[in-house]
DNA sequence: TAACGATTGCAACGCAGTTGCATTTGATGT
DNA sequence: ACATCAAATGCAACTGCGTTGCAATCGTTA
């Protein structure tokens, strides 16, 4: 049984990670790879009704992607998650992102992030920066907005 | 029936809002003025354990509270929304934040945050600085941790 | 103090996400 | 190709957050 050949990369990359290439990972991988913003549970569960997925399945699957850092996962402010694939995501800790408030995806900014001062006793891990605004796909320079004082 | 003074200001607040001076939003209220950090639903429940309110009306309390715009609510990573007082946090936006990853509390740090570059026709509208990691109450300084690079 | 609309408490509901477990299946070795 | 076995899945049940409808209560104003 021989692959589609649009997932035998992806097969490698789970694969890579010590993890199983099943259809379930691949669907998901495939219809994240496939969006041009990042999805969301229901999303991606709308991109496969094709063929439907276990909703257990999908939180499990998703859980993994992002555990194994090959899927980025967002939180905007009505506390929606919203998943993308990342292929540089593994040291998306280290870089800032650009999220975009219209089509929800995340663009990764090369600027490393300078760690604020901290109080005394305060341990500092990582630092996450996340620039909110419109990308320039969705018409980011349009005049009537006001960027950043 | 007279007031407690340190609540008689909190009730001018509501009433210059159309809304009655009622005790469970002095009560919120109060509880978020006297917090030192953002409290989260949970949070408030326990810091108005003496006298209990009920679940549902302090979901309404907040919502009304956040969109009378005396409230801020922010959202994290984890999808937990934290509520602070707004007196304090007109500027909140514009200052970084130190999100403990121990006890979960969030402190604000008083750090400016510097916008990073953006990509040619990226609009920015606001820049989000979440410190991660361990605050000076849950032993941020223990020697076995490594702090940023 | 009476009146009335705003607010509360309670019960019930819907939904997102989790857990336990039996079954299936991808990968590996023969 | 086949056997093997842990990994992964599907299903059912469960938990907990947040919402809704409604009757009872309360704050404000006259
Ligand atoms: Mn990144
Ligand atoms: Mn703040
Ligand atoms: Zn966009
Ligand atoms: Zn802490």
């Amino acid at each position: 049984m021989s692959l589609p050949p649009q997932l035998v990369e992806l097969a490698q990359l789970a694969r890579a990670r010590g993890a199983r290439a099943t259809p379930a990972r691949l669907q998901v991988l495939s219809a994240l790879r496939d969006a041009s913003r990042a999805l969301s549970h229901h999303d991606i569960e709308a991109a496969l009704s094709a063929q439907p997925l276990d909703r257990v399945t999908l939180y499990r699957v998703l859980d993994w992607a992002v555990a194994a850092g090959l899927v980025l996962r967002t939180t905007d402010e009505n506390r929606i998650y919203r998943y993308s694939l990342g292929a540089r995501h593994e040291a998306h800790a280290a870089h800032a992102h650009f999220n975009c408030d219209d089509c929800g995806r995340v663009f990764c900014l090369d600027d490393v992030a300078p760690a604020p001062a901290m109080p005394a006793g305060f341990l500092a891990k990582r630092v996450d920066v996340a620039v909110h605004g419109r990308c320039a796909a969705c018409g980011g320079c349009a005049t009537h907005d006001e960027p950043l004082p």
